[in-house]
DNA sequence: TATGAATGAGTCTTCATTCAT
DNA sequence: AATGAATGAAGACTCATTCAT
């Protein structure tokens, strides 16, 4: 029947956020497979039935976790918003950005890992992902355009350095790679990508 | 119990192997969860109950598989072996090692996808998996120290351009983003690249 | 609790009428078990909640509707009044009684499946339905002993010639089995009955 | 993936027949709704998961009783044979025919409420039933043919006359009706069929 | 060694009914 | 009198793993 009920009550709206976040928590921490409906229901401090009523399944719970909490996790430079660049002076801006992601991803790493994983697994969580990587990319680059940057392949080049930036935040605090010298590394990452834009 | 038994005579080990690559390919194609063990076994054509008797459970079936055919598939870099580089004409490599790259994940895009869903949710996997990039990237390394390349942090810049590369290789294959020229962004990668060990 | 409320006010009143009708109406379109207390509330316009204060359980309001509508719908004989009878002329009557089954049956062959359905399996239905058939049978008895008929065993005759109505109607309207005549069979049926009550 | 296997070892043909015994008996028991899966396992002697090994669902297990033991308990004629007619004394062969018919009935009544029932809301089960009704219909005319009835319409009259014999037969077990005499009715019904044939 | 039958805990999902407002 | 949110028991079905042969 497909009986899916947006609830109208203060308290209803607030028992699906509750469900929602329950559900986004959970299935962060554990992973989507490790997590079962009880659960959340039991974290949540609602009965499994409800849940029904809120949501198609347990991947429509994730799916709106994910456009409630996403955001905010996984793309922090979506709302990055250093207006003003010193072109001469931006390596402190590309040290900022790192430190900005290199932070995120550590207060949830869990969460970044499972994420990265469902974008891989799930097609609706990759649509997600990549439409917010896309607008990260708009983002940053309208910032540069702002500041006179007048570069051909901008969206290029941004995405190129943005994946940069991810792979060595990445890098930093999972793999841990003996051998590997991070803060040699941040600090070619960034000449590199002050040289991507000169 | 733990009776693992490892198969000595020929014919065993080859059904050994059979329920090896059958494993791999069903959870490569469609994923880790959507494959059972009754399915390997009807597909490596053997019965469910042997499958115990030579595998401690489904996880190792698809950890077997991966060190038998992952080296292959997602480390073909693993094998390069062009050990003459001409320094001056640099380009032409890096567009070969592109293509390789390109080649290998179209012939498996999907079991590329699974393979690193299951980086990110799976602890042996992901040992896996860092354990080889890491030999990847010594390989590179040696084949550039080969070629008198004496620069500082190479192990750093070397890792720095396989992720540059992956990600490379990943948006042409997966994303497609419109706007995105990607004749010019393998262009600029290249560009960055050699700049880099400059 | 048992604490069903009786309806007083009109505007009440209707709300319950409006329930039995959307209850009965769902229940016969789709089935008692594929009928669920939240649709039928759903299609009365009426919170689910209310429900339970006119009726007992899901099972009451099938009941309910069977008495308001059930008699309209599957006996139509009940309201047979064709008092004056030619004897000498009776086939006209027949195919009029047979016409006045089979069209009311084809109005609503779901309901009559789902009726006959639960007169197997539903006490309470079955109860309401062999009185009415009962009913039906007197009424017709009645109207033949009207007419001067003083045949022996009057009532067995008259049940025996409406379940010979029914299956034939049922067979018109249902089955098509291949082979089968209905026209034949009609006239057939038709006298027979006359036969019996020579 | 519906994996439905066909058991092969003799134990697992026995375990197989068992379970569709138990849900066959059950569901004509109780009711196919207030039966379940575990219950049938339960009654089986098996336990849960085998049932979906070996029938596509619960409908699948019924259907399978039905092909199995509804031909014996719900089509006794099917297997009527009795070839020689006296034409003269025809009288003695009906009271035999509904004499089978209603000690059949007797025997399992539950089982025919809930098969009727069945047959007006499980469209699986109509075709079975139909089908069977149909055969028997030749069954009882190949009887008569052999017998040198020469009838016209003999389709029509021997289905009219199986009609006549399942509704007395109901009648005599369910209904009991008071004011219904039933001696006179089989006597009267007897009397009619022979008319028909006449 | 090998088979495939068997297990049963675990999961999602539904729904009649009750409750707080 | 009415709403619709909430409950939670119950049901169908799956599947990794074990067992009897």
């Amino acid at each position: 029947m497909n009986n899916i009920r947006e609830p109208k009550q203060k308290r209803a709206i607030e028992k699906k956020e509750k469900i929602i976040k329950a559900g986004f928590n959970l299935i962060c921490k554990n992973g989507y497979y490790n997590t079962n409906t009880a659960e959340i229901a039991k974290e949540a401090g609602v009965s499994t039935g409800i849940v029904y009523q809120y949501f198609e399944d347990k991947h429509d719970i994730f799916i709106e976790g994910l456009n409630t909490y996403g955001e905010e996790i996984f793309f922090p430079l979506l709302n990055y918003n250093n207006q003003m660049i010193d072109i001469k002076n931006i390596k402190p801006l590309m040290k900022n950005m790192i430190n900005t992601y290199v932070k995120n991803h550590k207060v949830s790493k869990i969460a970044h890992e499972e994420i990265i994983s469902m974008v891989h697994s799930d097609e609706e969580v990759a649509k997600y992902y990549y439409k917010r990587e896309l607008e990260t990319t708009e983002q940053i680059k309208n910032i540069l355009i702002a500041n006179n940057f007048k570069d051909n392949n901008l969206t290029e080049k941004v995405h190129i350095m943005l994946g940069m930036i991810d792979n060595l935040c990445h890098e930093i605090i999972y793999h841990k790679h003996k051998n590997m010298n991070y803060e040699e590394m941040t600090e070619i990452v960034i000449n590199t990508i002050i040289n991507l834009f000169k």
